[in-house]
RNA sequence: GCAGAAGUGGUGGAAUUGGUAGACACGUUGGACUUAAAAUCCAAUGGGCAGUAAUGCCCGUGCGGGUUCAAGUCCCGCCUUCUGUACCA
């Protein structure tokens, strides 16, 4: 039989709770490490083994870097606020905290069996008052807070108010709002208390604002742009529409550069960061003015490529321009009206599928081409985003896709204006091999060349300038949701006031229905107890509301990401009442030092938490600009769905192999139904769902086979496999080895439970190393060098491994260090102790066992990680490198039969060897046998 | 369309910086132990050819070229898959 992991599990698992093993010292004149996970989202269905995979490898890494000397902080916590708790209660009514706290229990029941070495005493919950405090305290100080674009960071609002106060908005260098009005010093002052409030949301870092957001009415809320995709809502697919409406927006536009900037400090994966750079979108070229004909209006556009404005044969604007309705001339009313109202109805997602269908309309009226003055006709089309520049643009069809399929589509001119290029089939817009022509002072030039030119001649002539425009939104802050952080705000003559940080945290209110409406009203308009009270500085009944002394409370909760945007911080204090961390804590573990997770977080969380921490940065409040140094993607576990194939309108089922070239419909059915050899267990299928008794199935040699197939890990699918069951039949130890073994932790793989039996094995074997029969059984003799060499070869490799992330090898490691040492049946505690500690991060329950029949009396966690002696390292391999800094490379034909010592002496015989090492040794010297010997100089 | 990553036995996957491709594991086959099974242990296992044999030779990392004494790895051109993103001016 195996080694008893059942009890050694249950027992250290329990030692550890009791003991407190894993909480942290802090401070400590270690050096620190943080070891960081995504924190999960409690939900119904608990953990499948997918989730572990991340988890698995950080705790490897926090125990390795344990015993190598670190004071290691490797918190986890609850990501408690969401969607689906909420949708629970709406259907049972069942209170949000009660199902999210039994899921809670059920996580970390999972978590508790896989040995993980968590310090519980640091958890942190989103949806705990005592932690959203401080996210609403954050909340508050981005509403106080201005971006002052010449010190290039964030400032308390009352330097804005001293600037305002003193000049108007001359001189003034701040982020605002697009519409943002001009003022004198005067007209400030003369401003209503209302007025001067109403004026400041231009510019706080969050603000209220009337905008077209993402409207999903299937979930009755609202979507921040990273929540929606292709379309359809994140979230369960529904349609999302735009909708203008009153909102919380967090002015996340105005650390765009910086973003993009710190991007290159940081050692997050490429194709992660690569996705911030898309995201965050930076494009550079000019803005450009038009003069409308018989108006004093200018539509400005931005362009890429100023260097092609003589090309330019008309405008577009796009169907929600604020001017479109002004400028279209009578004649053409009817139909603008018609292709605006018809573009307003279609929804996202049509728009997106059917980005071929090319639709517009000429609006009747002209614009002044700036340099020219020629009458270029004003058009609007929906490929033009009017959240995108400024919903407009110059079109060039001879340079620009788009603009040709328009031009070509509605008949309007093509002018050239590239040099030899033909440009009556397509758009030429390959900037590098431009030369400019038909183009007045241009002629002749680059593209870069031209730009820089043209933009000096507009500027001259007041009509544009360089610019540069970013993708990235600002962030919709407001949900109509229950379940998510009260927004801490009360609304006098409808301006928003902050209630005050010391009556912080603004608990969530009871209601009585938790369904938001279809109109957008939020749940919270439910409660009855929703007002605040500024004499006594707390919340009262509704029915006190006097617009004297008690005032309506904000009704909107913040979004999912709010309280993740943050919580690193908090792990490092989390019990602080006074701050959301102390000036202590943050100075001692500064910042995560790896952080793991999945990229599907690349434009949500990881955006969203730079940005935060960037700002308080900014106010002095964190010690580090961004918040993890490294960050690795672990892949995601797929689901190996099984399928049965129906002919359809019978009850008959066929067996994979039975059903080529016949009808059939697959149907999922559980994979705890099917072997690892594919094949169905019929009796059990029939119990498993009781529609499938009357079934018949048609057999294959006698057996039901299934077909297999790859996909999320999911409910629906049938394919989830429960990390619990595995510890039942393997323990957690063969999970954690098993799940690091299964490859690369980058990679996304089916989990398939195939290999585990090797894992398995191979803790046996490792068992067995320290037993004879039931015996615990260590010499303390002389180990022999063989050993030796094993043991320290495994020490180089698995620590090579560890600072590589490259776990699946070193698993492979510890399988050969095994088989070598049954083979030399080797039992010595000189060998045996150190690789234990070694192996302690991937398995830490046996180990511990084993550490303590060693006769230690102190956790393994404690033990010193063993060190690599160089001398049982030498290899005799025919290959080996000498160090040399040289260029020459000659071959020399030796016999193969001679050893290491005679080529290396006939080497350093040879004429040319002394001629081009001038004293020094070869680089490396190959030998390939019955080849040759190539000495590289 | 654009961007990024990847393509290696029956399978998951190894292979420092260009240096004997296929480590390790699963699976399969044969053997030992056993009345039997399970468990465990041992051996073989990319393909082909020659040989009684030890062994030897040839071909092999998606496809086609190239650089090199030497290419899974570097360069050029394709194909396929995955992931992200998409009328971004």
């Amino acid at each position: 039989m195996g080694y008893p992991f059942h009890e050694i599990e249950k027992k250290w698992q329990s030692v550890w709770a009791s003991k407190q093993t894993y909480k942290v010292a802090q401070p400590s004149d270690k050096p620190k490490y943080y070891v960081l996970d995504m924190f999960p989202y409690p939900s119904g269905a608990g953990l499948h083994v997918g989730h572990p995979l991340g988890y698995i490898a950080s705790d490897i890494v926090s125990r390795y870097k344990r015993h190598k000397g670190f004071n290691v902080l490797h918190p986890q916590g609850y990501d408690s606020f969401g969607l689906p708790a909420e949708q629970y209660a709406i259907q049972t009514g069942q209170h949000p905290a009660i199902t999210t706290e039994t899921n809670i229990k059920r996580y970390r029941e999972q978590l508790d069996r896989m040995g993980f070495s968590f310090d519980w005493s640091r958890e942190v919950r989103t949806s705990d008052p005592n932690y959203y405090r401080w996210t609403q305290h954050i909340f508050s100080l981005l509403f106080n807070a201005w971006y002052d674009t010449q010190q290039d960071k964030a400032r308390p609002v009352d330097a804005l108010i001293a600037h305002l106060e003193m000049h108007g908005t001359q001189d003034l260098n701040a982020v605002c709002d697009d519409d943002t009005p001009q003022l004198t010093a005067g007209a400030w002052q003369q401003m209503s208390a209302t007025a001067q409030a109403q004026f400041l949301l231009h510019y706080r870092l969050t603000y209220l604002a009337e905008t077209e957001v993402n409207w999903c009415p299937a979930l009755g809320t609202v979507l921040a742009n990273d929540e929606v995709v292709q379309g359809v809502s994140e979230r369960g697919g529904h349609p999302v529409e735009r909708k203008k409406m009153k909102q919380w927006i967090m002015r996340i536009s105005a650390y765009a550069d910086r973003l993009l900037e710190g991007l290159h400090a940081i050692d997050w994966p490429e194709p992660l960061k690569e996705m911030q750079r898309n995201w965050i979108g930076k494009s550079v070229g000019a803005s450009v003015r038009f003069q409308v004909e018989s108006s004093d209006r200018e539509i400005e556009v931005f362009t890429t490529r100023p260097d092609t404005l003589f090309g330019v044969t008309f405008l577009t604007l796009a169907p929600e321009h604020e001017w479109v309705s002004e400028m279209t001339t009578a004649a053409q009313q009817a139909e603008v009206d018609a292709y605006v109202a018809q573009t307003a109805q279609r929804s996202e997602r049509e728009r997106m599928s059917e980005v071929d269908r090319i639709s517009g309309v000429f609006t009747g009226a002209y614009a002044r081409h700036p340099i020219t003055q020629e009458k270029i006709p004003i058009w609007i089309g929906d490929y033009v985003l009017a959240g995108y520049g400024t919903g407009a643009v110059m079109a060039v069809p001879c340079g620009d896709q788009r603009d040709f399929d328009f031009a070509t589509h509605f008949g309007l001119p093509i002018k050239n204006i590239f040099k030899d290029v033909d440009v009556s089939k397509a758009a030429f817009a390959d900037k590098a091999n431009t030369v400019i022509a038909h183009s007045d002072f241009l002629d002749g030039l680059s593209c870069a060349a031209a730009t820089e030119k043209i933009i000096e001649r507009l500027h001259e002539l007041g009509m544009g300038e360089g610019a540069t425009t970013y993708r990235l939104r600002d962030a919709v802050f407001s949900r109509q949701r229950y379940w998510g952080e009260p927004i801490p705000v009360y609304y006098v003559n409808e301006q928003p006031q902050l209630i005050p940080d010391d009556c912080l945290p603004l608990q969530l209110p009871e209601v009585s229905k938790y369904l938001p409406t279809s109109d957008g009203a939020p749940p919270l308009g439910n409660a009855t107890d929703w007002a605040w009270d500024i004499t006594q500085n707390k919340v009262v009944s509704n029915d006190a509301v006097d617009h004297k002394t008690v005032f309506p409370i904000e009704k909107n909760t913040m979004p999912g990401w709010a309280g993740s945007s943050w919580y690193f911080n908090r792990y490092m204090d989390a019990h602080n009442n006074e701050a959301f961390a102390s000036a202590e804590a943050l100075d001692y573990w500064k910042e995560v030092d790896l952080y793991l997770g999945g990229s599907e977080h690349a434009t949500g969380h990881l955006l969203y938490s730079r940005f935060w921490q960037y700002f308080l940065y900014d106010f002095g409040l964190v010690p580090v600009k961004d918040f993890a140094k490294k960050l690795i993607n672990q892949g995601m576990i797929l689901g190996e769905s099984a399928f049965i194939y129906r002919i359809p309108d019978t009850q008959t089922y066929l067996s994979k192999g039975l059903c080529k070239g016949k009808k059939v419909i697959p149907v999922h059915v559980d994979v705890s139904l099917v072997s690892a050899q594919n094949e169905l267990d019929i009796e059990g299928l029939k119990q498993w769902q009781p529609h499938f008794s009357d079934a018949t199935f048609e057999l294959d040699n006698g057996k039901y086979v299934v077909g297999r197939e790859v996909e999320k890990m999911s409910k629906s699918k049938y394919n989830v496999v429960n990390p619990d069951a595995i510890c039942d039949q393997y323990g957690a130890d063969t999970l954690r080895m098993y799940e690091m073994f299964l490859g690369p932790i980058e990679q996304a793989k089916p989990w398939n439970t195939a290999g585990i039996s090797g894992v398995s094995n191979f803790l046996n074997k490792f068992w067995r190393l320290f037993h004879n029969g039931d015996d615990f059984v260590v010499s303390d003799d002389q180990p022999t060098k063989e050993s030796l060499k094993t043991l320290h070869k495994t020490i180089e490799k698995v620590t090579q491994d560890i600072d590589t992330f490259s776990l699946n090898t070193s698993v492979s490691a510890f399988m050969i260090a095994t088989n070598e040492l049954t083979v030399q049946k080797c039992n010595h505690r000189e060998i045996l102790a150190p690789l234990t500690v070694l192996l302690a991060p991937f398995a830490p329950h046996i180990c511990e066992e084993l550490w303590a029949l060693l006769g230690n009396t102190e956790s393994i966690t404690t033990a010193a990680y063993p060190v690599v002696n160089p001398v049982y390292l030498k290899d005799d391999t025919k290959a080996y490198p000498i160090s040399f800094n040289g260029k020459m490379r000659f071959t020399l034909a030796l016999p193969t039969s001679l050893s290491k010592d005679e080529i290396e002496a006939a080497v350093m015989q040879e004429e040319r060897t002394q001629t081009y090492l001038d004293g020094k040794t070869p680089k490396k010297v190959i030998v390939v046998p019955n080849k040759i010997v190539n000495i590289v100089v």
